[in-house]
DNA sequence: TTGAAAGCGCTAACAA
DNA sequence: TTGTTAGCGCTTTCAA
């Protein structure tokens, strides 16, 4: 597997190495017919730059970093799909890592990104933590942070409108009858969790509801854990019409829990979750959701990061988009008795 | 964002370069008290090791390339969670490219890992057809495919063992009571396919069985030509009792058309899937399945592919892996009326 | 135990 | 239009 260089080329086209550097990049101060004698014997040489090289000499590796939770996480996964499509269109190239949800394994692998010289990275945070365990680290790399909002923090981020769309999420819920919703799930730790609970409450007081809380005990949200949480809450009568899971896993995890008590959905209990996870739309599942628009979140992580790295003085972008309502067949209209 | 390099710290220190480099690759042939004092300094100036220029005279990047045609596919977003991990462990990073299934697309981006001298590449390949597009780069990168059974071809690979995998499948259904049972979905230009649709004949041979095919006619497997085939085989009253889905995706597709038609699924009929992605397993849907060992699938690929890379000389390796049954809910026993 | 120097493959400034 | 040369940050011989 030895490596044909420009050095070669060069030697056998009888002409300076950086002749062939200029034949390749397309430079105009070189002739016609020197480029095309060149660019013909890199074809026969089976010639390939090798990018490593220029990188150094560039100083830019055109590879950005990735760093999610969980690649298997459908959420992440699609975004994933998305970021290195517009990544790609762009001229760069994804290096992924999984942190594991865990800060340490996060900053290693951001520590990494910098050693290897990526230039910049698109980060899915562990958890709303990331932001103060790599601080120190930040002004060494432009970063942008998605899905988490990072509130007063002067860093770039990209996300949902996670307040306006529980807000919206009750609202719905509200026009189809429903009076009584509980909203299942909130865990600590999570801002965009935080942020999601304060518009659910703010709806219920503007509406005149009251609002009740069933709260996330565990570290993460999963459909595991939607499913535990849902077992406990239906080992009591419930008073409520209608439930506001804080996550479609956790939405996932309530129908299994309602299937196995013999709860009808939406006959007997409407649901309502949040992301709209492609899972959401499969058979048999159909869940009602408020969808965050992934294929925007993630050209708009990649476009604002190559601006922040194109400028390199900018100082940061708080990007908010708006979530929409995306209905399947998990909530229904209830008459008012 | 100026990068502080050995240089820096070398003088710093007061030493030579070289020393740093020892210094900081814990060669044995320096004073334990220079390495302190280097080491020390390299904390407090917060240096970090340039890789690129690392892998430029070590002649290895540390990177392995891993184009999948659809990165939000959850078979394969779950593959590459796996294949992250134990790269990641074996001191690796991941190089992530989406080839769209597109044959085109996925030499380019093999050319693109060529050029950015990944140390190998892992390949989901687009189709059966990519060992040929890409047969002239392979000497040029130590590659393995994943999933695809490449039979006679002399390059390595690893893979579920898709024959004797449908043929499970039939014993499966044959001993819960089944004599007429469907194989659908069956794929032009997959060898996975063809010999999942082989495994499935000699089983109907075998237990004196009447084979019959609902095929595939698009060019790709998905939920959503799965439920328009289905719609399709409904339109007619059925003689089977139970249908042998080519992939879980294709069975998603069934579930979501039989439950438009009113079809109950097992009561009216048994499914059967193949590949147990993890939305199989979700509330509501527990498709029955031929399970694809996911997490062994990735550490064989990249253990081989490091061996491979290791002994450079080497020729190639086939791993075929045996599938397993996983029982959910969507099959049932029928009595031999 | 340490330093000097070459070189990995490339780009770009400067000279011719 | 082309060639010469320095240098990107590092590792590694070879010499001291």
């Amino acid at each position: 597997m030895k490596q044909v260089t420009i050095k070669d080329i060069a030697r056998a086209a009888g002409v300076s190495y950086s002749t062939v550097s200029r034949s390749l990049s397309g430079s105009p101060e070189i002739s016609e017919k020197t480029r095309k004698r060149v660019l013909e014997l890199c074809r026969e040489m089976n010639y390939t730059a090798n990018t490593v090289a220029r990188s150094m000499v560039m100083k830019s590796t055109k590879l950005l970093g990735l760093i999610v939770t969980d690649i298997s996480n459908p959420f992440m996964s699609e975004l994933a799909y998305y970021i290195d499509g517009q990544a790609r269109a762009r001229g760069y190239n994804i290096v992924l890592c999984n942190s594991l949800r865990s800060l340490e394994q996060e900053r290693s692998l951001f520590e990494l990104m910098i050693s290897r010289k990526v230039d910049g990275v698109i980060l899915l945070p562990a958890e709303s933590e990331s932001y103060n365990t790599l601080e120190s680290l930040l002004p060494r790399m432009p970063t942008i942070f998605v899905g988490e909002n990072l509130r007063d923090v002067p860093e770039s981020f990209v996300t949902v409108d996670n307040y306006r769309g529980a807000y919206m999420g009750v609202e719905y819920l509200y026009r189809l009858g429903h009076r009584r919703i509980l909203y299942f799930g909130k865990r600590k730790g999570s801002t965009t969790h935080q942020l999601r609970s304060e518009g659910y409450r703010a709806a219920c007081e503007e509406l005149g509801l009251e609002p009740r809380y069933m709260n996330n005990t565990f570290s993460s949200t999963s459909i595991r854990n939607g499913y535990q949480l849902a077992q406990q809450l239906f080992s009591q009568p419930l008073r409520e019409t209608a439930v506001f899971a804080a996550t479609d896993t956790n939405a996932l995890g309530i129908l299994q829990a309602a299937e196995e008590k013999g709860i009808r959905i939406p006959e007997d209990l409407s649901l309502l979750g949040f992301d709209n996870i492609r899972d959401s739309g499969l058979p048999r599942i159909g869940l009602t959701t408020v969808e965050q628009p992934k294929k925007l979140l993630a050209s708009m992580a990649v476009d604002s990061l190559l601006d922040k790295i194109a400028n390199d003085q900018a100082g940061y972008t708080h990007r908010i988009l708006t979530p929409s309502l995306v209905e399947r067949t998990t909530c229904r209209a209830v008459s008012r008795a």
